[in-house]
DNA sequence: GATGAATGAGCGTTCATTCAT
DNA sequence: TATGAATGAACGCTCATTCAT
């Protein structure tokens, strides 16, 4: 059974610059698989193919570790999405939907998506983090998503809607796929995931964007039902 | 069954049959404060004024303690809104508000929210709650969604929306307000509760209602925009 | 080799009230004979005849169980010793004789002595134990020789000589024993100890004692041999 | 030695004889300061500013480390004070204020006292050890001593005083200095530490010099009260 | 039934030592 | 020779679970 003396011992490599991608890779790994508490650090640390020792050479404690995780995953993604807002020209509707897309690219359709679940069930814990989370991602999402809506609202696209409740509806389907990506509620699968986050923006879209007005082209959308 | 009541004296007896709920209610509380691993049996069992070895008398395991909370509080708040269902007369739109709003009593403003951030974080450890979940919770929910959708669209109030994803649009925000109040994501302030939660459904109503055709008395509902 | 499951396996004992004194007493004994370092927690444990968890149901940590066993060990030495000096009637000689006899008796003789050694060691690492010990053992023995000297001068007994330094004369054999009981510098050992301590002391108040005339000879001391 | 001067081009190999005094000297400073168990083997290292790795290029290991590092402090000290022992040519009193002075110049004064509180800790755990102090520093030591007891006696300058007692006498405070700075007894402080040092040897001498007469009073002795 | 003292497997973390470079 | 990344045995401590009372 224990045959662990008969192998010949792996070769130390050395890769002092590889080794936090690695370990943060395989933390993310298994943070987002078997949650924070039931994560081992030496189990971090086998799949990241190095020695428990290893792994506490780069980061201090497992706190630190799932730190560095969840800034490494979330870093430097909200700003894409702001610049994207600020070139972007065509209709508001349209903005939404490409700004959705991004963050099905870069979260929604990645391990990042697990770790948000991860993060619901701990960032109390994390008070440092929580303020991370706060400022880096959820402010510069909010701000997006608003100042969006309120370019659809002084441009005519949208009837003028109260902005937070809104910005709730629209955010909610997005963020929920992302924590629960099938556990509490399956989402629906008919349709490949990029058409199926279209299709749901769409519907709220339908549900602030102006009638009565001068807005038909988004009538034609796609065909008025 | 023992001669209870002939007895003079029953010193401390009492209360036998209320110890289950006062456990399970003390297990829920700490589950929703501080996850399923900070959870500790004997705060469990302090909380509920009894020793730790008693709690073990009820519930041979912490993993049992678990499964026997959830259950106890998710059973049988699905039944009454489907009956809820059945009896509607009025408005499809009205009968989403009203199950809307039986939702938040039942869970949205109870300990049973905070429940289902911990589930989201436990059920794939729990493999036969997960099996509950979904058929207990999940499907009668998603039946009781889709039917009213359907009912909608046959009876001409809404446009023809494709069923599954707008059941999901219509739930994502009540279910991410129970899981993530304010951890995540921030959710608006400005209104009391429950008119919040009318003000969303009704974005979303907005969206898949019929427009052109004999559906004005809907615009009315809240003074036609 | 591993016949640890055959044996039987000890029944669990109950006795709440015995148990501090026995971990402190096991942890005395080790912590003399290995230092503070080298004594591990489950050795305390097992020397006690318990399990590792049960220590740490009486003490929270190894540095609040190297304190207690400090504390315990010290507590209420002095007292006594003081107690002494204040009914005593005959010869100061005798009284610091009598004080020297205390001290070996509760301290010189017995696994305290070897505490000192430790205490020596790691008292830096312990503030608090090193306020607790400057307080409750220093302070007052320091203040006991010191009355008992001055005391012997008033009546004409000791020569007038510097209090502080005649004190630490008397006091380092007696302390240099309890530290160092032959690891450093053999004690001789051609007498039992407490004769031993007798002709030390003795060999010190030689010194200091006041001799027939008025002590002229003070200046020239020397100049008689 | 070498022909270093003459080198252009000295890049690493220089100092290369100096290597072993240097992390000499910085694992007694650390010892010193935090003991052997709190000592680590890369501060070592960082202190004499060389790599873990050189420091094992040394020394095989902490152990022998600590061992290379008492041997080098202690040898050859106590050699000297023994040829000035041969050489002296005054009183016995004299020559005992001569070896104190000595003493503390080259141990009291210095980081080789403070080794002394570490080799009360660990000697047991060293035995090898053990035996080098015991040979080469007790042994010759306690002869230095005991001789100039003894000569002091032969020649009538002391009263004849158990040689062992009085000789333990003699040096408790000088070692409990060393070992002791401070820690367990606070040292007189009214004097500078030579001056001190020289009283207290004083002290001691006052209790066996020979007095005038034949020492009658030896037997009632404390009668003259 | 009820208690809570006792257990011990298991975790996060450290650090003396090794070895590929 | 010198380096410092890598190792892994070992420690302090926790906590779900057991069981004598």
């Amino acid at each position: 059974m224990t045959e662990k003396s008969l192998e010949p011992k792996p070769p130390r490599r050395r890769r002092k610059e590889a080794r936090p991608q690695e370990l943060l890779a395989a933390a993310l790994a298994l943070f987002v698989e078997k949650g924070y508490a039931a994560t081992h650090s030496d189990e971090v640390a086998r799949r990241a193919g190095v020695s428990k020792g290893t792994l506490y050479l780069y980061y201090p404690s497992k706190d630190e570790l799932f730190k560095a995780v969840v800034r490494a995953t979330l870093s430097n993604l909200i700003a894409e999405a702001a610049q994207l807002a600020e070139q972007h020209q065509g209709t508001t509707a349209e903005l939404l939907l490409q700004i959705g897309g991004i963050w099905w690219e870069r979260i929604g359709s990645r391990p990042a998506a697990g770790l948000h679940r991860v993060l619901l069930a701990e960032l109390p814990h994390f008070p440092e983090l929580q303020r991370f989370y706060a400022d880096e991602v959820v402010a510069p999402a909010d701000q997006l998503f608003t100042r969006a809506l309120q370019r659809g609202i002084d441009r005519g696209e949208f009837r003028p809607v109260p902005l937070d409740e809104a910005c709730y509806a629209l955010i909610a389907p997005l963020l929920l796929r992302a924590l629960d990506n099938g556990t509490l509620w399956a989402p629906p699968s008919t349709m490949p995931p990029e058409r199926l986050l279209a299709t749901q923006i769409d519907i709220l879209l339908r549900g602030i964007e102006r009638r009565d007005g001068p807005a038909p082209e988004q009538a034609g959308r796609r065909g008025a039902a």
